[in-house]
Order: C-alpha cells, then sequence, then structure tokens
DNA sequence: CTCCCTGCAAACTGTTTGCAAGTAC
DNA sequence: GTACTTGCAAACAGTTTGCAGGGAG
C-alpha cells in the first residue's frame, strides 16, 4: 500500500542542520522510523534498536523521538492504541489514515482538509491555526483479505 | 464562549440505563464535566471533586472516567498538552475547536467533515470508518483580546 | 441480602532526569 | 579541547489493580 518514501540522507542532513551532533544512535533510529511500515512508539523503536545495537540505552531512544518530533521529521499520530506513536513527516501531507486491521499508515492528499478549515474559520470566527485528522477504518487492501 | 450544554439528567438517566448504580460521587463527577468549561484529565476533575467531598479517592475517579467514555457521555481530545483531556459529547457534533489561549473547547458543525471523509474514501480505496479531528487556534474572544 | 461501588495503598508503565564517561567536531 | 551525546540507574507521573468495607437496589 502506502509508500512512506523517506530519505534517510536528508533527515541526517537536517538534524545537521539544526546544530545536532550526528551519532551511529541517531542514523540508526533515523533509519528504523523511515523503514517502518507502521506508527511505532519511543518503546517500541527502542526494541528495534536493540536488534542491531543491544546496548542502545531507553533514554537515548526517547530524547532522540523528541528532537526528531521538535524538527519535525517525525509526526505523533492520535489514535486508538493511545497517544504515543509516530510516523515520518511527509512534506504538505497532513491527512493520516491508519488500518484498523494492517496497522499501516497511508498519507491522503490534505488538500480538501485546508479547504475545510478555511470554511470552519468563516463560520465560527475562531483563527485555526493548526490541525490534527486522523481517519481509521479499513485499508484497501484489508477489504480484499476480508 | 461556547454554551457546551449538557443536560446532568440525561447523563445519569444513561446510566442508570447502562445498569451501572447511581451514587453520591458520579453524580458530583458528571456534574463537573457538564460545568466545566474546559476540558479535564482525570486528574484534574479528581482535583475538583474533591474540593467538595475530599474523600473522594483518585481511583474511583479514573474508574468513572472510564466509564463515561465507555459510555460515550464524554470524549477523549487529542492535543497539544497531551492526550488525556476530556470533554462532554454533544451529539452528532464531533469537530471539536480548542483555543490555545483560554483552553475552551468550541463544537463546530461536523457536517463538511462528514462529507471530506467520503470525498477521501472514493479516492483512496480504503474504508473509513471512525475520524478524529482537532482544531487549535485563537477563539473569536480571544482574538479581541489580543 | 447481594453485588456493585468506594477509598486506600501498592503496583505498574511509560517517560524524564542526573551524572560520569564517551565521542563528534 | 569543548561541548553535546550516550548509557545507566534512579526518580517521576499518570494510571491501574487488589482488597476490605460501605451503600444501592
Amino acid at each position: 500500500m502506502p509508500s512512506n518514501t523517506i530519505n534517510s540522507e536528508d533527515w541526517l542532513a537536517a538534524l545537521y542542520k539544526s546544530g545536532v551532533r550526528v551519532t551511529a544512535v541517531q542514523a540508526a533510529l533515523i533509519d528504523i522510523f523511515a523503514r517502518s511500515e507502521v506508527p511505532l512508539s519511543a518503546e517500541q523503536a527502542w526494541d528495534v534498536a536493540r536488534r542491531s545495537r543491544p546496548k542502545t540505552g531507553r533514554a537515548t531512544v526517547y530524547r532522540m523521538v523528541e528532537k526528531l518530533e521538535n524538527l519535525g521529521l517525525i509526526r505523533r499520530i492520535h489514535g486508538y492504541q493511545g497517544c504515543s506513536h509516530f510516523v515520518p513527516t511527509l512534506p504538505e501531507l497532513m491527512m493520516l489514515f491508519i488500518c484498523l486491521d494492517c496497522g499501516r499508515a497511508d498519507y491522503l492528499d490534505s488538500q480538501p482538509l485546508d479547504d475545510l478549515i478555511q470554511q470552519s474559520e468563516h463560520i465560527s470566527g475562531h483563527r485555526i491555526t493548526d490541525s490534527r485528522l486522523q481517519l481509521f477504518g479499513a485499508c484497501a487492501v484489508c477489504q480484499q483479505i476480508a
């Protein structure tokens, strides 16, 4: 299904630019998030990281996740299973669909959402500066299987 | 601003109908959520509850919040400050705006969201069974003040 | 009278912090 | 060499669980 194509090198470059020192742990973590087909929590990322680097510290992963989130490279998703899972951020595509069967995330064109927000701003009189939309259901593939 | 008009009696009736025993603590908690102008966490609801009933147990509040959520009387919001705050559920109005200045919640007409979801279903091929949309910004009142 | 609800305390989970040693630059 | 990172262990916060006593139906 969705091809969350992320370029690890871009991420490393972004980290470097932000003044963060680029280390092996970081490169590993970035790779883990970039490659994962499903949203990962910090805890899960830690588990994966230890498979190749057993001595990786838990706190390191949590700190790294925080940095990646602050830099906007990963994005926290707010869903059924809690609010501690992250997906790589794809530029300008914020509308996220999560399949409740296979767990995979798909990024949808967010233009309709932008329109909706503009419309709501007009009607309500509020100034809307940020939004979170998550969609849940069965993805095209899982519908076939079921 | 928004008038989250909730009828406590309806809630108690819903509880009663669900087989839950109606007690003083429950009535108090329902009142707290119904009256609050801002989303409350279980912890915060506990704090409020103890003002009038100092011996109220923390666990009781957590259990009660869970029940109210399961019954659909309150709804967890997913926002900036975390994902552990709740607002009373207003029937059929799921689109929630949270003011980042005053913290208050406003319910917007969710029809546009329903349309958007239908549209996305068509385009993506996924079957969408649930959604979470949260909007953030400055409410009409806070814009005046600033 | 029965069973659910309550309060208390302890357990648990996910996350954060402090610190000495290590490492990028 | 300097300052940011790391791993470890301990601290922490929010939430859950077990249990004995109390109250609703």
